[in-house]
DNA sequence: TCCACTTTCGCAACGCTGTTGCCAAAGTGC
DNA sequence: GCACTTTGGCAACAGCGTTGCGAAAGTGGA
């Protein structure tokens, strides 16, 4: 209950804008720095002189680092690799069990519940229906069994951290309250957070599903700037500038389908004419999946002009029905955009992997990413036990 | 010659992604942001306590930043305020003449050269006519020969820490290299920052117009995230994201006007159809502006619902001639916008300042920006003086 | 006029950070 | 078996922000 807020980046300074940097911030930074590194390695691991130069680093400096991190058993020697003529480099890898996170993914009529170590890895899944209509005190009263029933069996040591919400409808993922969750109007302004929070007895994190599948994918290897579209009931979007996830003020960014890209087009069930998602939408309840794809694509490129973006990556229930016309019509769009500019056309691929995996990412980002305020103290967070289950 | 990319953000790690802190990364970290609070302050002045506040620093700390900055010339006491039951907080404030850089902003036609002081505040001006067209050697010849001349008459005292340049076609900002300016396809591949670097013996930073108006408006007060977007002979965007500006890897961000809004428009000069600029102007040419200000609205539109950006600017000689009819139009999308989703709307405001002011800033952002490697050593620039004039 | 009180702010000592100098360990190659 | 290269830890160090403390400079009541 004392830290509920943890990973979402606010820092310890009220004030918006950047704060000042002390020792506590420069090691908790150079940690995480570390940690994400030995987590990006892998199994493969990573030796302390490639840490050193990807941080700029001295070697000294990772040493007393990394020997922190074993003592607290975060990481462990893993081999060595060959000898280039000397001592050769002893490897370092992350200890998988040393934490875990509990990821959710809350749909409209169903609910995915993962458990994940500190890789990323599924060690635990449940998979149960939900109804999102069946107000709020029943719904957070089942999320949370499902949540309990997984971290049940993890004795003390690796411990879970927290849990991380992802859900459709637009929020505050600061404040995590929901707004209008679109078809649940009995929703408007719950406090979702500090609900489970409260149930769990531990930190919980809600972000917007898009952002959670951004997320995800960001650890999952993207790198750079990507933008993932996401295509199924709506059209939505989830962005990473510079490996870190745009969400705006708000957590308004993303809003992707409601784009206008036809001045006199149809109308939208959001009350506009030519959104984006309407014609889409429409475009696949007439079975014109190209043409679908070619909108998708226009939207695409729009997105790659304003933000010069590296990579976009497709998903959703619709995308993943007919993969191959969806990649095909995007990919046609941004090809033209690039021959027309003379440049390299910006790639686009099948998104990978789950949003509940993306989910308990907004927890595991609290340890892995230099941000400031979500640093790491193993011995501070306590072990999340459900109480109220 | 020595430091030809100051200011551009490349850090010390050739690495992409984020970088170890160190001690010294830490102090110049610090003492930017210090030094970018009193220059928010202006000439009233912040006392001790409130910079400590504000970085979430001891008193302590920030009372040995602010004696070095005042041993080093950046900083002066300038009055006291009122008691409030104790010793009255003693008023910090930038020194401006401490330091200047010059901005030059090269339009399609003419040149416009400034010298600023370490607040922004215009010392000197120059303006003349130019000609793009006129080759590489010329060009470089003349401008290199305003900034020159503008930089004579300052001692060594308060010396230029470098020239910024804003130009309007799409270019390598990290490079200095310029791609195919439209209409001057002899520019192609230009390493005009090199170039003027080697003439006139100090930093120099090159970067599209629109982001340096941008970056010129976030200097000037304006906050968070916004879009600058600028109506004159082409349409363009400069998108501050966070307080930061972002420019996309290949500083191809803010294509605002190539963005599709109907997807059978009719031809834009760029090979695609329906771009928001061709609408846009072929709106003006008709001499409908109310056409073409709700055109750019439905842009801004799009573009708040994407990102969650916090304000919209408006600038460029179109929206000078008609500011009234631009803003009517554009508030009216974003007002109808914001009320069918209930919340506030984002406001629109014309653009202040002018671009060679922006680019000035280009300069002064290594000072004030803790963004790692751009910091300050007073000794360390040297003057820049105009050898190759 | 004096005194108690509040508030600001610098000096000195301190703890902690990454860094440097040095050396043992562990390989390769002649 | 020796010279050499490379890794990586130990100890001393410089520099950062922090803490403890006291002087300075006001206010307000007696």
């Amino acid at each position: 209950m004392d830290r509920t807020n943890a990973g979402t980046g606010a820092g310890r300074v009220g004030v918006a804008g950047s704060a000042g940097v002390n020792l506590p911030v420069l090691r908790s930074h150079n940690t995480a720095l570390v940690l994400d590194l030995l987590r990006t390695a892998g199994a493969e691991g990573i030796s302390r002189l490639e840490l050193a130069e990807r941080t700029g680093l001295t070697p000294q400096a990772v040493s007393k680092i990394t020997a922190r991190l074993r003592d607290e058993g975060l990481a462990t020697e893993a081999g060595r690799r060959a000898s280039t003529g000397g001592k050769p480099r002893t490897v370092l890898r992350l200890v998988p069990e040393a934490g875990h996170a509990v990821g959710l993914h809350l749909d409209r009529d169903e609910l995915r519940a993962v458990l994940v170590d500190l890789t990323g890895t599924v060690v635990g899944e449940r998979h149960t229906s939900l109804d999102l209509g069946a107000g709020a005190e029943a719904v957070v009263a089942a999320v949370a069994g499902e949540a309990g029933a997984l971290m049940l069996g993890l004795s003390g040591a690796g411990s879970v951290l927290g849990v991380g919400v992802a859900l459709p409808g637009p929020l505050d993922h600061k404040r995590g309250v929901l707004h209008r969750v679109t078809g649940f109007p009995q929703w408007n302004g719950f406090p979702l957070r500090d609900a489970l929070a409260r149930r769990l007895g531990g930190p919980v994190v809600v972000d917007k599903d898009t952002n959670a599948a951004a997320l995800g994918l960001a650890v999952g290897g993207e790198s750079g700037s990507f933008a993932y579209l996401h295509l199924a009931t709506g059209l939505g979007a989830g962005l990473v500038i510079g490996g870190a996830l745009h969400r705006g003020a708000r957590t308004g960014a993303g809003e992707f389908g409601h784009q206008v890209v036809q001045l006199d087009g149809p109308p939208c069930g959001c009350g506009n004419r030519g959104c984006i998602e309407a014609l889409c939408l429409a475009a696949m309840a007439r079975g014109a999946v190209d043409e679908a794809a070619h909108v998708l694509g226009i939207g695409a490129g729009n997105l790659v002009a304003l933000l010069d973006i590296d990579l976009v990556l497709l998903g959703g229930r619709t995308v993943t029905a007919a993969p191959d016309a969806f990649l095909r019509g995007v990919r046609t769009v941004l090809v033209e955009r690039a021959g027309r500019l003379g440049e390299d056309p910006v790639p686009v691929r099948l998104a990978s992997g789950g949003v509940a995996e993306g989910a308990a990412q907004l927890i595991l980002a609290g340890l892995f990413n230099p941000s400031g305020a979500g640093s790491f103290s193993p011995s501070g967070v306590g072990p999340l036990t459900p109480s109220g289950v």
